[in-house]
RNA sequence: GGGCCGGUAGCUCAGUUGGUUAGAGCGCACCCCUGAUAAGGGUGAGGUCGGAGGUUCAAAUCCUCCUCGGCCCA
């Protein structure tokens, strides 16, 4: 009877179609807000912590990010980083919290608020320290704000209620105290030393305050230095000629340096014009160098108003060895070893001005020397140059501090001070990095000029040369008072490792204990590198970048001269010039800042701080402030360590930033921790490369191929940039672009309607399969698969290999799921009668890959896991409405024969080429009408020709002696419910026995 | 200029100590399905492994040089 109605029946309804409301388009840009504000409603933070309470800790520390700006995709990227650290840890059980901060201090923001004040032409040094103190810090939370609500935005799950800022009074009086730290164990000390310098903003910079920029247009002069003295009596009455880029040094020269096995020669120059200076000279110079010098000197004659006629292909200037005669050693060619030029002494270009300038500049050997460039004499100017101040020290020259804080020398200086005028009774100083000042036809050169000296001038010098990064002006080494800690002093408040907890304990055992090179206090340099190694680096590669940068490194200059930062709080006695070190008065001063902020330490608090027992008349209070890395490389201090965040605690687990914090925070915070407690702060540290754009160029705001990551969650939502962020090797730099952008949204949809199915597929399903219902191979096989895939994943989760966590995930979805499981199981699900064993063993199957799946994704599509738990969930008390707060899967264990399962899947790949040739030629249309055979070897044991049937979807398999699968199309007819082609189909729309049942059971529940 | 790191299909990535015809997913093309439907399935085309030398029976893999890019430094 179903069969005369069959061909007109529409058996729809009666299939069992996956049912849900959750919709395959996410519209994520308009739905994560919403879920974002669920979890703050929900303090989804703090009942994680409930949650996880008394668990295994894993800490991930924050490296604070500058309050200044918006998000970049930089920190897009390192907060996915850590926000899915933190979340796996969590997922794996652990007590994983994560307390953001941000660094508030600093030059970029007090320069922000100089920027105001020009604005409104109001003078900063008119302005109360406290008051201007007061605006950068308003400025600094008011961007911490925003950046918070950014990160929210991005869903980062942390402390937001309560982030650690470095502009705390209890984060200053801690850095303060952290500070005296170095003070009371002797570490710090007050030097003179070269540092960079910008006249502009009158600091001192940090290394990554300075960025280079390529000059093409930078003077060069060469300046003759008459010898007056020498063991060499030939060369009295000669002039030694340096070469130099900065003729401002010139004024402060103090000596001059040769390479000891250098070779100089004694020239002699003969011009055919009268060229000032130049004609008759005799010189010495490398013999390297003659060639590179005499262009320069032609080149200066050429320009010379006496050289306006001669012909352009005549040499004007001859170079050659002087010829003595007779009566100097037999006569002959001077040439000399550096070494022998020890005790020559010269005299300066402008020896007449007397004073400074009469005083001898001796001959000195260093062996920074080259011949790479210059003429292998070089002119030192100990204020000015670290190598310069280095090798006069030694030799008992002082710097003279002649170049003041803004650039320009002193008022007293004889040469270029305060009352040295032109004509017009204007006065020519200027500061040192002013381009005229220095151009040849600058006050310097044109005093050299007439004084004799100058060989050559001129504006064209290529090379790069360093500038201040906020102000873009120049920057130049001077010689200021400044404050350091010593790298290489012995911590002999530190207890040296024992050689087992140095890893030498397996080295053959030969560890002598009374050893004093094991057993000697270590220098901070020495812990640090011992910290080195006892750190895991993610990659390891990090481990080599950091240990070379420690290695190389000098004292590490800690004081600035500016406004915004914490004080480098200390009283020096100002008769010996002694540090006070008096771990009382430290501990007044850092109460009084950590109740007060930076703003107690001022001159009328001297007494104060400093008791009864000490006249403030007798000290200085040091008014520098520290470098801000310095703040940053105390915050395990202050965060970890303190009772503010008890969740928190030290070492931390894992330090994750870009791979520039080697030089930055890794490194200020090994060497504050190695100094003030004898180990690094971390257990691990983790790099991230740098993200570039679709084409591998850095991302710059001027070259306009910047991808702003606000405007990409507006667009597609933040699951899309997390997505992207697990997608790529953050191991190396890295790309993003449109293209990729649209990669990850295709994965992303991939996994969306992968949570799509299994909603729809477990439709009305209560877990209702009978204890002794047979589970099918097929299902075993794919919970074997994801026992598997659970491996794996844990291990990239330990490996903290996102990269890797998020293909597993995807290709799982994608070849073992979508492709083979659930598209075998479409007829079962669709067909089968909804008590059949097979039919509900799939779904318990779906329902355990369902939760397996939901945990896996979650810390990757935060937002996107929510919303899946919620459409299936959508009242779950139990996990308080979040998935976030769910644990890392059990997956059930079970025995499957894989091996054969591969073959298994090879085949039908085969059977699946197989058919390809009739469908292309339309001899069937789906693999429902194919009837194939396939070689009877290669099909695994145990697998009967109906399983085959079912896993290939085709109509019917048999097996055959030849070696190839053959396929012809069926003659048996479509079933018009299930679709399948069977031979007791009686005609197609008929029923198959199955369906017949199926819908009679049906029509009888209607 | 120096140190370190990197360059494998259009895209994102695998490629163990050198060893079959260099792989995967996505995208693309073509086809099927129209009962996961702005979804699902199938097949296929894509690579001088940045370039050039060298070592080796054999090189994406080891060596040298070059080139492009990046970070750090000068």
């Amino acid at each position: 009877m179903t069969e005369e109605r069959a061909t007109e029946r529409d058996y729809r309804p009666t299939v069992f179609l996956p049912k849900t409301d959750f919709p395959m388009k996410a519209g994520l840009p308009k739905k994560e807000p919403g879920i974002q504000a669920r979890w703050e409603e929900i303090g989804l933070y703090e009942k994680l912590r409930e949650a996880r309470a008394g668990r295994e800790k894993f800490i991930l520390h924050d490296g604070p990010p500058y309050a200044n700006g918006d998000m970049h995709i930089g920190h897009a990227l390192n907060h996915v980083l850590k926000d899915t650290v933190v979340r796996t840890q969590s997922l794996l059980g652990k007590d994983a919290p994560y307390v953001p901060g941000w660094d508030c201090h600093g030059l970029p923001i007090e320069w922000k608020i100089e920027e105001l004040y020009r604005k409104k032409k109001k003078n900063k040094n008119e302005v109360e320290p406290k008051e201007f103190r007061a605006e950068c810090r308003e400025y600094a939370q008011k961007w911490v704000d925003v950046q918070r609500g950014q990160l929210q935005r991005l869903g980062i799950n942390g402390r937001w209620d309560k982030p650690y800022l470095t502009m705390r009074p209890e984060a200053e009086g801690a850095i303060v105290k952290e500070l005296h730290k170095f003070a009371e164990t002797g570490q710090l000390y007050r030097g003179a030393k070269p540092v960079m310098w910008s006249p502009v903003e009158e600091t001192a910079l940090a290394d990554a305050e300075v960025e280079y920029a390529d000059l093409t247009d930078s003077p060069q002069i060469d300046v003759a230095f008459e010898i007056v003295e020498s063991p060499i009596p030939e060369l009295v009455g000669a002039h030694a000629v340096i070469w130099t880029t900065t003729p401002w040094t010139i004024p402060v020269n103090q000596a001059l340096a040769y390479g000891a096995e250098v070779q100089y020669d004694l020239l002699e120059l003969t011009t055919h014009i009268d060229a000032p200076a130049v004609t008759g000279k005799r010189i010495l110079i490398a013999n390297d160098l003659r060639e590179m010098f005499a262009e320069r000197l032609e080149r200066y004659v050429r320009s010379l108003p006496a050289a306006v006629d001669w012909p352009a292909d005549n040499p004007i200037v001859e170079i050659d060895d002087f010829l003595f005669d007779e009566s100097h050693s037999g006569g002959g060619f001077l040439h000399v070893r550096g070494k022998d030029l020890a005790g020559t002494i010269a005299r300066h270009p402008m020896h007449k001005l007397g004073g400074f300038y009469a005083k001898p500049r001796p001959f000195l050997e260093g062996d920074f020397v080259t011949t790479d460039s210059g003429t292998g004499l070089v002119h030192m100017a100990p204020d000015h140059g670290e190598d310069d101040f280095d090798l006069c020290r030694a030799n008992g020259i002082d710097p003279v501090f002649a170049v003041m804080g803004d650039g320009r020398y002193r008022d007293d200086w004889l040469w270029l001070g305060a009352d040295d005028l032109d004509d017009e009774g204007k006065p020519r100083r200027r500061s040192v990095i002013n381009k005229p000042f220095n151009s040849p036809e600058g006050p310097i050169c044109s005093d050299l000029r007439e004084a004799g000296a100058l060989l050559s001038a001129s504006a064209d010098y290529h090379h790069s040369y360093p500038h201040s990064w906020r102000s873009k002006a120049k920057v130049v080494y001077r010689c200021t008072p400044q404050w350091f800690i010593a790298i290489d002093e012995d911590l002999e408040h530190i207890s040296p490792k024992t050689p087992e907890e140095k890893g030498w304990e397996g080295e053959g055992g030969a560890i002598d204990p009374s050893d004093e090179t094991i057993c000697a206090a270590p220098t901070l340099r020495e812990r640090a590198m011992e910290e080195i190694e006892a750190t895991r680096f993610i990659p390891e590669k990090g481990r080599n970048r950091l240990r070379s940068m420690v290695e190389g490194r000098p004292d590490w200059l800690i004081s600035r001269q500016r406004a915004w930062g914490v004080p480098l709080a200390l009283f020096v006695h100002r008769e010996s010039g002694e540090l006070l070190v008096d771990p009382e008065v430290n501990l007044r001063i850092q109460q009084a800042i950590a109740s007060e902020t930076v703003d107690a330490w001022e001159e009328s608090r001297a007494a104060e701080f400093l008791g009864p027992d000490r006249n403030p008349d007798d000290y200085e209070m040091v008014t520098d402030i520290l470098d801000v890395w310095f703040d940053s490389g105390s915050t395990h201090a202050f965060v970890l360590e303190s009772d503010e965040w008890p969740e928190l605690q030290s070492p931390a687990d894992l330090y994750l930033e870009g791979s520039d914090q080697h030089r930055g925070w890794f490194q200020s915070s090994l060497l504050e921790s190695c100094g003030t407690r004898g180990r690094a702060p971390y257990k691990a540290v983790l790099t991230h490369g740098f993200t570039m754009d679709a084409k591998g160029f850095k991302q710059s705001k001027s070259l306009g191929n910047t991808t702003d990551p606000l405007k990409v969650m507006e667009q597609y939502g933040a699951d899309i940039i997390r997505l992207w962020a697990l997608s790529v090797d953050f191991t190396e730099d890295h790309r993003i672009g449109d293209e990729i952008l649209k990669g990850v949204g295709d994965t992303y949809r991939k996994l969306r309607n992968t949570f799509r199915y299994l909603l729809g597929a477990l439709d009305g399903f209560v877990g209702d399969m009978g204890d002794d219902t047979q589970i099918p191979e097929l299902e075993i096989y794919i919970l074997s698969e994801l026992a598997e895939l659970d491996r794996k994943l844990k291990q990239a989760v330990n490996d903290f290999d996102f990269n890797t966590y998020t293909r597993l995930l995807v290709d799982f979805c994608n070849e073992d799921l979508s492709a083979f499981f659930f598209d075998i199981r479409k007829d079962c699900l669709y067909c089968d009668d909804e008590n059949d064993p097979k039919r509900k063993a799939y779904r318990t199957v779906l329902d355990i890959l369902f939760h397996a799946l939901i945990r896996y994704a979650a810390p990757v599509l935060v937002y996107t896991a929510e919303e899946v738990w919620k459409a299936r969930y959508p009242d779950d008390d139990a996990q308080e409405g979040s998935v976030h707060l769910l644990e890392w899967p059990v997956i059930p264990a079970v025995q499957a024969d894989t091996a054969r399962w591969t073959k298994l899947r090879e085949l039908r790949e085969t059977v699946m080429e197989a058919i390809e040739p009739l469908r292309r030629e339309k001899t069937i249309r789906s693999g429902l009408e194919a009837d194939v055979t396939v070689p009877e070897s290669t099909v695994p044991e145990g697998f009967t020709d109906a399983d085959l049937v079912d896993l290939f979807i085709t109509a019917t398999v048999t097996r055959g002696q030849g070696d190839g699968v053959t396929v012809t199309r069926t003659s048996d007819h479509k079933c018009g419910r299930c679709w399948r082609l069977l031979p007791e189909v009686t005609e197609d729309g008929a029923l198959c026995g199955r369906c017949d049942s199926v819908v009679a059971e049906w029509d009888a529940a209607q």
